[in-house]
DNA sequence: GTCTATATCCATCATTTATCCGGTCATCTA
DNA sequence: TAGATGACCGGATAAATGATGGATATAGAC
């Protein structure tokens, strides 16, 4: 149920790029096209491969804003949380939203078109939520890294 | 150099399942294979898809734990700014790093295995790096979200 | 030691897929 | 009208995929 080092490495290259076709796969790893699939259908089955994506520029599809928001509620009702989270799934705009610990209670990433698009974001959604009772935004003025591969070496 | 309605279709597409077939993307589109080809080709000719990716699972990855930390940087010389920028790139467990506007300078997301091992990343990698005044870590408890594909409908 | 079960690997082959090429049709323009 | 352009399609071919059977090695039970 663990992986070997050839495995680790069927994942970082299938990381990387994705669309990679099984036997060029093979050749860069040194072993049989065979085994690779065996292999790369073990590491789906077992959940390590959830799937594969195209990775889209975001500001050529005219997301150009990039923002982090940092959202406390009322913790009065324990049905608040809930209904948070649900109206951020539906948030198409949102492309991230975590539960930490520390001086709020949501960090959420979101993608919008410019400044006018988030605070209309902001105001109709997030704000209209009941329960909401802070936000802090803070906008990317640069992206130092961005979605990195995660470190399977 | 913009694209229509069709063209998006492909993208959500091939978003959600990056290694789908070109004639099953065809059928589900109601076009020909050859048609869905030049336009996916011409999609990444002009930059909206910048490539393909296996979604891995990090928790199968023994990284655990997900935390955001606000970084601020003394001011002193430009040259600190740079130098944060160029070890943030180079750090496998830095995910992200952004540069924002407001109470701090850095936002960086990172993954790893578990406290223990933020604990030493922080104090070995981050906390060394000249410049850094301060940071804030917070560590995330629950994922409401993670990685939602990017509204492009 | 021997037998069995399991895992990993490989070569082959039928099927499916991607891609190139030629050709049609509609639209626009000189 | 003639010519150019762009989007689309079908057919042919070269390549990749996936399934099958089989070889080898290891570990465990008896």
């Amino acid at each position: 149920m663990d992986i070997d080092t050839i495995d680790r490495k069927i994942l970082s290259i299938l990381q990387g790029d994705g669309r990679i076709a099984n036997v060029e796969l093979a050749e860069r790893i040194g072993l049989s096209p065979t085994s690779i699939g065996e292999r790369l259908k073990r590491l789906q089955r077992d959940g390590f491969v959830e799937g594969y994506g195209a990775r889209l520029n975001p500001h050529r599809l005219g997301l150009g804003l990039l923002v982090f928001v940092e959202v406390m509620l009322d913790k009065t009702t324990p049905d608040v949380f809930e209904r948070f989270a649900r109206a951020v799934q539906n948030a198409p705009e949102v492309l991230e939203c975590h539960m930490v610990a520390g001086g709020f209670d949501y960090l959420v990433k979101a993608r919008v078109a410019d400044m006018a698009a988030w605070r209309r974001f902001l105001g109709e959604r997030l704000l209209a939520l009941p329960g909401v009772r802070e936000t802090r935004t803070y906008a990317v003025m640069e992206e130092v890294k961005r979605d990195a591969p995660l470190p399977v070496g």
